[in-house]
DNA sequence: CTTATTTCTTAACAATTGTTATCTTACCAC
DNA sequence: GTGGTAAGATAACAATTGTTAAGAAATAAG
């Protein structure tokens, strides 16, 4: 059952919020489970007052601080939207229920960690594969949309570089 | 239950390898899952002829592809013993059945994944925020055993950086 | 012990990135 | 519209890394 289907059938509040609003700050224990209806929105973390991005979330995707939530530990992470956004919003209380009561819910969670660990695992391997100018260039071709949708700087310290590198990067071409 | 405990209870066979053995090579699908009763190897993938280490494993650690294990997928990754090993091997049968039918082993392998995704995420952090140097005295800090152990070549490449680099930052400290 | 292989270091140069600063452009709020 | 903020481009210089090559040191094999 594919992500969207499956949202359907749990009846969730959806809610509109404001681009840049901060969902989740870094240090606070994740309260929220959301599905993206519509908008996109970041995950990022500070180091030395610079903040990182480290994933992209778009429209059909489901995103959450999974090591807070499903440890019940402050995030490393925090949450903010990009674009205005339309989300649907499950608490933690409904959470924990639906994974102990909807094997579904328990399925497709498993799902989602695996995915994530897959994630995690291409995008490091990129790191130590290629090189920042490839990075930029894989995606561009691989995912155009975060190009045009996401502001530069944003995509930059995505890459593991400064705005000012990708800006170079760019005009290379 | 620790891994040891838990392992020690499926009485699976224990098979000695020599330094330099190829356990699983890139391309193929993962047959066994192993433990490690003694020694260290290393998860490795290749990149236009050069190797690239992706982690290493020491004694009490569980050790397979995971992906190519859990999809029945070729493996993107190689793994080799590093010095000669001892480990305890379980088919891929055996793993099958007993994710099945054990729930301390399915609760046990979700705590695996989980974990593994948890690793991956902070490494992958862990290149976002600093620079090759800095990665390098975390690493020293965090795992002296590593840089005891491994040859600098596969620390290098794990580092993201070539074996040359490795050595200058070693001499500049 | 001797030889061969692997591992590690060092050097020189090219290429890339980081840093700082300035400037232009685009966008938002009032 | 106007002012203010954010985003992006560009330049100059410093610092770091990659590449290639050569040699020393350590390890393994016979």
């Amino acid at each position: 059952m594919s992500l969207i289907n499956f949202i359907s059938t749990l009846q969730l509040q959806e809610i509109t919020y404001p681009a840049k609003t901060t969902l989740l700050l870094e240090g606070n224990k994740a309260k929220f489970f959301y599905f993206v209806k519509e908008g996109c929105l970041r995950m990022w973390l500070n180091n030395d007052g610079k903040d990182i991005t480290t994933q992209f979330f778009f429209e059909g995707s489901a995103i959450a601080s999974l090591a807070s939530f499903l440890k019940d530990e402050p995030s490393d992470y925090s949450i903010e939207t990009i674009e205005p956004c339309s989300l649907f919003v499950m608490t933690k209380q409904d959470f924990i229920i639906l994974k102990k009561t909807n094997p579904a819910f328990k399925i497709w969670l498993d799902e989602l960690i695996l995915e994530r660990f897959y994630y995690y695992s291409k995008h490091l391997v990129s790191y130590l594969r290629t090189k920042p100018q490839q990075r930029y260039l894989d995606l561009l071709q691989k995912h155009p949309e975060i190009l045009q949708r996401i502001p530069q700087h944003y995509i930059a310290s995505y890459l593991g570089i400064t705005a000012v590198s990708l800006s170079r990067i760019r005009s290379r071409k």
